[in-house]
DNA sequence: AACCAGGTTGACG
DNA sequence: CGTCAACATGGT
């Protein structure tokens, strides 16, 4: 990875990386674009402008560019925030040895795991269930221009203490229906100190999956998303309904043990491949 | 008009 | 412990 300081940003030329790929697969919801090459989003209260300036073939070259980010801004807010210093050539090489997941990483090995803001995942993980995607990026906007901090750059994700000091019927212009009151419960499981984010990023995966599932509306789905998209747990492995047709297809007899350690970046690769090509009936 | 959407819950055997 | 309808909302 070379990274060169310009005065318009910083350039980045890495190994394969696809932006459209990595902020359009269903991971996160808050990165827009007009042209599938330039993307504007926030994370954690900062706004970027990134655009790819070459894609490249996967064994090529990428390069990216962080529109007016400083050095320092790239090295604490974005380097990790993109996950770049990752080696997903080498997860890959192991992925190959399966068939079906060798197809998943022709496809979707532009895909980096971002590493979100926890609540943030958390909570638009909570508005994904029994949903689809375009409505829950529209939910989610809602949330952020309804309660979130308004900048010069933007709305911000609205923190979980301004959440808790809510109403059930604060949150109806969300329209989020059932989900409402799911989100109030964890906004207040949260202020209120009875879950402790950071505590839950120290701890074992089972007893993290356990913590999360207390909160009202956080079944084993969700609380796998916000571990692999929250808290980086890349062992993590949510079932939705695609995986499980996947599992079933093309899986009978288990997930190869060799794709478990990093099973989350496997299973993105898989759903983004799947949701773009037709399945077996 | 019925069915589906990155599921979870509570009620039932 | 496994099954199953209900759950709000919006799009085909």
């Amino acid at each position: 990875m070379t990274i060169t300081e310009t005065s318009g940003g910083i350039l980045v030329r890495l190994p394969y990386l696809s932006l459209a790929d990595t902020l359009d697969c269903g991971q996160c919801f808050r990165w827009e674009t007009s042209d599938n090459c330039t993307f504007r989003g926030c994370h954690n209260g900062h706004f970027l402008t990134v655009s790819q300036l070459k894609l490249g073939a996967p064994q090529d070259e990428s390069a990216i560019f962080l529109h007016r980010t400083t050095r320092k801004q790239f090295e604490t807010i974005w380097r990790p925030y993109f996950d770049l210093d990752t080696d997903y050539h080498a997860m890959q090489q192991i992925f190959r040895n399966d068939p079906t997941l060798a197809l998943a990483c022709d496809y979707a090995g532009g895909i980096r795991i971002l590493r979100q803001e926890p609540w943030e995942a958390l909570c638009s993980f909570i508005i994904s269930q029994n949903n689809n995607i375009t409505r829950i990026k529209d939910i989610v906007t809602r949330l952020c221009e309804t309660f979130g901090n308004h900048t010069a750059d933007g709305y911000t994700f609205p923190r979980p203490e301004r959440i808790a000091s809510l109403s059930l019927d604060d949150l109806s212009p969300l329209r989020a229906g059932f989900r409402a009151k799911y989100i109030l419960d964890a906004a207040q499981k949260i202020a209120g100190g009875e879950i402790d984010l950071p505590a839950v990023a120290a701890m074992p995966i089972d007893e993290a999956r356990k913590a999360l599932q207390t909160i009202c509306g956080v079944g084993p789905k969700v609380a796998e998303c916000a571990l692999l998209f929250g808290f980086y747990r890349r062992e993590a492995f949510p079932i939705d309904t695609w995986i499980k047709k996947v599992l079933n297809i093309y899986y009978p007899n288990g997930f190869p043990d060799f794709a478990v350690p990093d099973g989350g970046v496997a299973q993105q690769y898989l759903f983004h491949y799947v949701r773009n090509h037709p399945l077996p009936a």
